[in-house]
DNA sequence: CGAGCGGGTGAAAATCATTTCACCTACCTT
DNA sequence: AAGGTAGGTGAAATGATTTTCACCCGCTCG
């Protein structure tokens, strides 16, 4: 087992993780520097130093963009640079509602079947290692074009870290659905984009909702 | 089409392919001429400006190891089991030019990226080889949850053989739309799934409206 | 023939990137 | 209180890389 890294030393490695497969090449020190806000780029070099130390990269002496990020061979995800492999929820059963309900930091349950996605689709600050592939369980959002059945891309987050106005994926009783989320006057307001849906507005602890987190994107088979 | 490479020039191209897919980054220009045995960097340097000039890398000015391959996945190559990697079309005619945006988050142009499809959207009976990706460029299909910038695959087809009722990408005039397709009277008819747009009823060789094929599949970035 | 193109050489200029040097500031811990 | 560790700042040194400049060769083609 690799030493453990710091906090801080983790937001490097993740960054540069992000970097190579979004780019497919790894990023020069300025660049780490400047995503996480080090001006000295000898600030940046020693935080690299420590990680090859302590295995997480190997590096190659005098040489642009001389980093190699380490396998870590753990959550299988077998990936060209370039594509994204998500796990597929389908729908959500009773069991696996309780479940996240009652540990709301928990992961949701995840179907064997990848979702391929182009990361090219999603925004540049998110972490793709927080993304899932969900279905939409009701045309609630018709009107923004999206309906049932569409998968959607979501990156899980916390109700509390969602932006007022941004698109979310939610868990509504049984089913997965999408809506235009908000924050006010301590409940969650839950706004579809279709006239025959009605909007929900409930308190955080109301154990039948659960934001999953930020819709970034969606796809849809034709006919 | 892209323009014909020379046996030299296509020597080139294959190394820098190779060198990514081996080094998982590209080259310096010092590598390319030391396997290539060109001892001069201008000479590499040379070769570089030409094969970006017709299209098969990008650069960017100024950085070490500057430069993307684009893959020539010629129509429907797949990149891994599972995975198809198409070529993106974006708009006609008109070329998407040189973006001076130099962000530090993200420095490379993605513009000649392929389109990462998921084949499990697609159904079974299409040929792989056949599909390619286009960008929607009007919301004539707003009410079928299609909308102007979303990606659409596409499975080239003439139209004699694509049956009414489906759904077709469409060059109208200088944009690629989407409509649903019928052959009645000898004319070709495309019907929007929004009031706001005309249908149109044309004659098979009418030179401003072109039936590219079927539309399988469509994704979009949410906001 | 002379012009143009594909491919080169070599070397010098400009950048860009990595390293190193000297110090600094919180913490945490003994 | 003293010392170590994690994480920095800034500037300067040293390489690496990309660009530009001047010129060369063989070939094809009007």
């Amino acid at each position: 087992m690799r030493e453990r890294l710091t906090e801080r030393q983790n937001q490097v490695y993740e960054f540069l993780r992000d970097y190579v497969r979004r780019q497919g090449k790894p990023p020069t020190i300025k660049e780490v520097g400047a995503s996480l806000g080090i001006r000295s780029t000898n600030g940046v070099h020693k935080m690299l130093v420590v990680l090859e130390k302590k295995g997480y990269i190997t590096r190659t002496p005098n040489e642009a963009r001389g980093l190699e990020v380490v396998d870590d061979l753990g959550l299988g995800a077998e990936e060209a640079p370039g594509v994204l492999m998500l796990k597929l929820t389908e729908g959500v059963g009773r069991r696996a509602r309780r479940m996240t309900s009652e540990t709301a930091d928990h992961p949701l349950p995840r179907s064997r079947r990848p979702l391929v996605v182009d990361p090219a689709l999603l925004p540049d600050d998110v972490d793709l290692d927080d993304c899932l592939g969900v279905v939409a369980d009701d045309d609630g959002m018709n009107g923004a074009g999206l309906r049932k059945g569409d998968r959607v891309v979501v990156e899980e987050r916390h109700w509390r870290d969602v932006p007022n106005g941004a698109t979310v994926a939610v868990i509504f009783y049984d089913r997965i659905v999408v809506r235009r989320f908000e924050f006010a006057n301590g409940r969650l307001h839950f706004r579809a984009a279709d006239r025959t849906y009605a909007d929900e507005a409930v308190r955080p602890d109301d154990p039948e909702f659960f934001v999953i987190g930020r819709a970034l994107a969606m796809m849809r088979a034709l006919t």
